[in-house]
DNA sequence: TAAAAAAATCTAACGTCGTTAGATTAGGGG
DNA sequence: CCCCTAATCTAACGACGTTAGATTTTTTTA
């Protein structure tokens, strides 16, 4: 047993390694190699020190959850530069798009359901504020009142995911479904100008629905 | 020899009580519930009996899942009724989100990884080629010639699953959900046709991407 | 109808998982 | 040096998917 050596190495950041271990080991080998013997391992420790510093492996995966949601958010602000709104708004669709398909993974652990739907809204509250700003800003620049902000932010949260899905699905390959993202919300964008200018195209068109609630 | 025959019809008998009982099992309990043991309990034999009829367990879930694209589908057609179009793909998206919300753990199922890529697709073949039927229709009732019929149905394809996806993981509630659904595709096929007529709307909102590849 | 062959079904086990209790070891203060 | 406390490990529990081999049931044959 190598203890002795590792002792001598980190003491108080077994925390940090088994964290950052956990994550390499999902980003690389899936869900399936996440396992407590397997990171504990990994650390050169056995499977109860894990317990030590995480309630269960739940816990551990939100953890890694909320750091995915994190760098994901990091990731769209870096590529929400300063152009058109709109250009900015399709260039964060297919950032997000892009990461899914980048950490797979990773991706399906942020959106299953091993973490509760609190916790994954709490995690993703950050980067559905990012989208809430570009919206704003969109519908100020365009002197588009949308009949209803969350509402709309929530169709492009969802579409993002749904392009994301047929990406990591195996749907269709990573790139198309970035390439997707970015028709499905330019036209979506460009739905919401239609709607918000009374001119002919929506007759005939809408359904029944009136549309807040 | 008639009781060959009459063994065949035991034999699929046990078969097909294994996946009711599975299907059962996993719309009620959740997919963690869906273990070898108590489904072959619930059909009142003992583990092995599933090895005969499946080579594992991920083939029993094929079956589940294939089932639920069946019956996905059937009620798609069923809210597929005459009327406009645009009413009938937006019920037909409604349907698709109420679906995902009164069977979550199918859904699930249905689009998680325990199924290969293929095997999905395949699964889901007939339910996208109503979707394309939609849209040729919508496209000639509009007299809309979309960029590409494929990219266009693949976007509608992800984005029901999207706005399903925020109904099963508890970030919206279901029937907020469906409304959703309907607001997303009604702003999706609006945005289409302000696309296809070359009005003033295109300007400054598009961005580089060329169409399609 | 009784033995032999075949099919159906069960028991028991393997190795894995998450998790916990109790033994064991290490380091610091008398 | 020894004790005490904390850190760490060993061993185990029950449940999982899965398989091999024994056992029971059914069918065929003499």
């Amino acid at each position: 047993m190598p203890s002795s050596t590792r002792r001598a190495r980190e003491r108080a950041n077994i925390r940090a390694s088994i964290v950052e271990t956990a994550m390499r080991l999902l980003e690389s080998e899936g869900a399936a190699a996440l396992t407590i013997r397997r990171i504990a391992a990994d650390v050169e420790y056995t499977a109860p020190i894990v317990y030590q510093h995480f309630a269960n492996k739940d816990a551990l995966v939100l953890e890694l959850v909320v750091r995915g949601y994190d760098q994901l958010l990091a990731e769209l602000r870096r590529v929400d530069e300063a152009s058109d709104i709109d250009g900015r708004i399709v260039r964060v669709a297919a950032q997000y798009v892009r990461f899914a398909g980048e950490h797979p993974h990773l991706y399906q652990a942020m959106n299953g359901t091993v973490t509760s739907a609190d916790e994954r809204r709490r995690a993703a509250a950050p980067a559905i504020d990012l989208l809430t700003e570009l919206l704003d800003a969109w519908s100020e620049a365009h002197g588009v009142t949308l009949p209803d902000q969350s509402d709309a932010c929530e169709i492009l949260w969802g579409t993002l995911h749904g392009m994301a899905a047929l990406g990591y699905l195996g749907t269709v390959g990573t790139e198309r479904a970035q390439r997707l993202a970015e028709q499905a919300c330019s036209t979506i964008l460009l739905g919401w100008r239609a709607a918000g200018s009374a001119n002919g195209l929506r007759a005939g068109s809408s359904p029944r629905s009136g549309n807040s609630g």
